[in-house]
DNA sequence: AGGGCCGACTTATCTGATAAGTTGGGGAGT
DNA sequence: ACTCCCCAACTTATCAGATAAGTCGGCCCT
């Protein structure tokens, strides 16, 4: 079995009270409980070990801290879906102490997705292959949309934001294809603090240097591989496309200012 | 600037009072603290947000889960530096829910020492290359150590441990020799989660398949080709050198029964 | 100068109390 | 019989005040 002696790693004889009820809790909630089941309410917790209110409480909210419960007033403190916010904090941190910091992100992030796409190339299943199918269709018509819409003078925004939409979309769609959760996790993680870091999507960053028209050409290169079962191939069509961005990101940078 | 507006993602409102401090708090440390500074006092901290000293004990409490800051009793709280503690909870939910998760996570692990060794090879300090002559160096000995220790029917236990700590700092080198910091910690993270899920490196399954000799000579093909500032070798050689890790692992799995 | 003791500061935990949400069920009305 | 509203029980959020216990710098004694 490989569900066995996971037990954690910090404060073993986890000094305070506090922690140790906390480490119990994270080790049932771990062990065997589902996301949306709750936690006994703090007076159960409170005599159940033998400690007073106030100390479950700081239990919990370390619980919440660590993102592994939701608490609200009135309701049980219910346990909470894993998600990237865990790691955020370091990504943050990272990114404002060195400018540098966001240059090594995006080059885990073109290690990831590459990997993303050799992993996709080997176990793709029929439906991850429609979604990347229903993603390229939507970058495909928003560009049209996008040059009618320049062509007739209209406002090209929102066909635009409706492209990088899709752009994103179609990235998550082959991180999920991977096949690989941990990757699916990590990507979903980085692409959200990068996102809510600056609004990178948002930018027209595609627009300096490569047309809307050349990434709908760069996806269906990886897309093709991928369908073809061709792991270095579709390594190389999301590294290549990926290095294109970053030099676009690069350049903008360099642009605006730092 | 890249230090901008990268306020943060969950709750905005900010439904508790604790919450809002947390986030004022998580805000100030990741804007302008270092690791090892210490925050204001309890009482310091509840005059200045005018809430009572629980508050602030529960706001802190939350930093504490989120591995922000380190408490102790009759010292101030202390901000830590971030460490890959952060998303193991996803790590071993990830493995205790299902045995297919150490897979996945064995795959990205060589996903990532791939990236490591690639980047090792494109810009590994002359420092660097040092730490991972020194591990290699270490390997050699231990190997031999363990080697005299069977030939004298001496316990080679020691010899082994040592062995396999080498290997572990030479993959720890690497991975700092990337340059690239968030590879570096994502490699902290896991490695650390893999440990102490199992005592993998303990197991021997270096000895399944792969001997001692081999396995340093997998190494010295890495790190012959990082030092040549060949990318892709270096990257190929590590590739191979985890497969074949991983085709061990496979099989002790299978073999116990996993 | 050095070592040990002490007091100020600080955190950890307890008790007891109040306010403010959530929720399920009973009763009124149709 | 069905719906809707409202309340009572449960539960969390926060406050106040108090005690135990740990840390740390400085003073005193040698």
């Amino acid at each position: 079995m490989v569900n066995q002696e996971l037990t954690d790693r910090r404060e073993e004889p986890a000094g305070t009270a506090a922690s140790s009820v906390a480490d119990a809790l994270v080790e049932t909630i771990l062990g065997h409980m589902s996301p949306g089941a709750s936690l006994p309410s703090e007076a159960d917790l409170a005599a159940q070990f033998a400690v007073s209110r106030l100390t479950i409480r700081e239990a919990v909210k370390m619980l919440e801290g660590r993102g592994l419960v939701e608490l609200a007033r009135g309701r049980r403190a219910v346990v909470r879906e894993p998600d990237g916010a865990a790691f955020s904090d370091f990504i943050v941190s990272l990114i404002r102490n060195d400018p540098k910091g966001l240059f090594d992100l995006i080059e885990l992030r073109i290690g990831l997705e590459t990997m993303s796409a050799r992993f996709a190339a080997r176990r793709a299943s029929r439906a991850a292959l429609q979604s990347l199918e229903a993603a390229m269709q939507g970058m495909r018509d928003a560009a049209e949309e996008y040059n009618f819409a320049v062509a007739e003078n209209r406002d090209a925004e929102p066909a635009d934001r409706r492209f990088h939409d899709f752009d994103l979309q179609f990235h998550e769609a082959l991180a999920t294809a991977s096949g690989n959760r941990v990757v699916a996790f990590l990507f979903e993680a980085m692409s959200n603090s990068l996102r809510e870091s600056f609004s990178m999507s948002r930018r027209g960053q595609t627009m300096r240097g490569s047309t809307r028209e050349d990434t709908v050409a760069a996806h269906q290169a990886v897309l093709d591989a991928v369908r073809a079962g061709n792991e270095r191939a579709a390594g190389e069509a999301m590294r290549k496309h990926l290095t294109d961005t970053e030099r676009d990101i690069r350049s903008h940078f360099s642009t605006v200012g730092g």
